[in-house]
DNA sequence: CGCCAACTTGATGGCTGTCAAGTCAGGTGG
DNA sequence: CCACCTGACTTGACAGCCATCAAGTTGGCG
């Protein structure tokens, strides 16, 4: 009991205010061309900064809708639950990202979102989002584009498990994640995946043992190199054709 | 030749001012309590009404995006193609329902819409929109709750792919079917499916052979009656079973 | 009446799920 | 420092669901 309060109070507690005028991801989160006076305005418009350890939750589906949030650092998954028990992984989520856009039509979360590692997020209340989009005009549209391009991004998810094979999906899931690490000036060949072959599984609709097997073939085919979490993408353009390739 | 010319052009000619004031749909697509001075803007907002002819495209994948679309009558899907020809349907629309919020983020539509059935629709410009919503703002939260329910309704539709069976999947979708015509004062257990088995396919990732032998089941066993597209449900609670209990 | 698209139904095969055993890495406690 | 333990992962054998291929039926339309 004791030992249970001290070590999770602190956490959720350590939260600093927010400053997007310093923040070296604003091009990933604000339009382009905010005037000073406008930066400003959005810097008193997000609230604070919160670190969420590995693990913890963001949110909990069920819970009042409130805010939406920014990831500063760090890794989300967000995953749906049904009644019989069966869950699904929805998406994962990297800096420069925003989650909870969900919870606006219902004013409540419909997913969770969990930590995949120590991370940072910026909470953004929605009124103040709604109100401040009201007077500036870029903002309102950056944030339009930011809803439209999670429904565009739930489009290829659906074409992925609804048309492709087990190998094909994986595919797709390594140079998707390439190319965000690349776009946020990581390595586009080689990273660390921050979920489990399970929570993998999850999202591509497969099973941990169909993923991990899909990881062994394509290191024997010498598209990858695997080592646990470690990835190297050895032969971009291979993977590459196993998309287009495979037609049925 | 000459035939085309004069069975198609007419047909796209066809348009209206549209009148929010006037229409029994109000109620889905706009916001509770405009004042009368408000519901007048909207209809300024809001550019004419068309009519589009079953089979007939609304817009295409890469045309640019300039407007949003409300469905007055008729019964839209939507689909994406992928390079090697495979394509996916990535959703049914209603009357009452908005086409067109996938072309914000790219200034492109991502997908094509095409009627299934003779239909009319209300061209919403975007800019307008956008600036109407500015000045009124219950549009603005009404609008971000629309967005906001089509992220939620695709990870339904990524749950159904990732978690459910074959059959799981056509009765979650016949219960959908369902409870959308309820809502907008059909039978919520009888219903004329507009579009085929292959289209129904599409969308729950499956073949068509696989969906006719999961309609015939549901009929050996009492749930439902089908004689070609005409569904009479017989056993709601029977198929709602299906979901709940069929645990992997 | 005949044609065609949509649909149904059957037989077969393959991809992936399931079950099971074993390996590996990291953390803990002796 | 090392043995142990646990969770994550890998690999194999087998089975089942659904895709594929094929043939036949139905209903609508010219």
């Amino acid at each position: 009991m004791a030992k249970q309060i001290h070590s999770v109070i602190p956490l959720t507690l350590n939260a600093l205010k927010a400053a997007c005028s310093q923040c070296n991801l604003r091009e990933l989160c604000l339009p382009y061309g905010l005037s000073e006076q406008e930066v400003e305005a959005v810097d008193n418009m997000v609230g604070v900064r919160r670190r969420i350890k590995r693990q913890q939750h963001l949110y909990r589906a069920g819970e009042a809708f409130e805010a939406i949030y920014a990831i500063r650092s760090g890794f989300f998954k967000t995953d749906v639950l049904l009644e019989d028990g069966r869950d699904q992984v929805t998406g994962f989520q990297m800096a420069g990202e925003i989650l909870g856009m969900d919870g606006i039509s219902g004013e409540a979360h419909t997913c969770n979102a969990v930590a995949l590692e120590d991370s940072e997020i910026c909470v953004i209340p929605f009124v103040h989002l709604e109100r401040l989009s009201r007077e500036i005009q870029a903002l309102q549209h950056h944030f339009h584009k930011v809803m439209s391009r999670e429904i565009v991004r739930d489009h290829g998810v659906m074409m992925l498990l609804g048309t492709m094979r087990a190998e094909e999906r994986l595919a797709a899931f390594l140079l998707n994640l390439s190319q965000r690490f690349t776009a946020r000036g990581y390595s586009p060949a080689e990273f660390h995946l921050r979920m489990t072959r399970d929570e993998i599984g999850s999202y591509l609709g497969l099973k941990l043992e169909t993923v991990s097997r899909a990881f062994s073939r394509f290191q024997d085919e010498g598209f990858i190199s695997v080592q646990q979490k470690h990835i190297r993408i050895l032969n971009i353009a291979g993977l590459k054709t196993l998309l287009t390739h495979q037609a049925s």
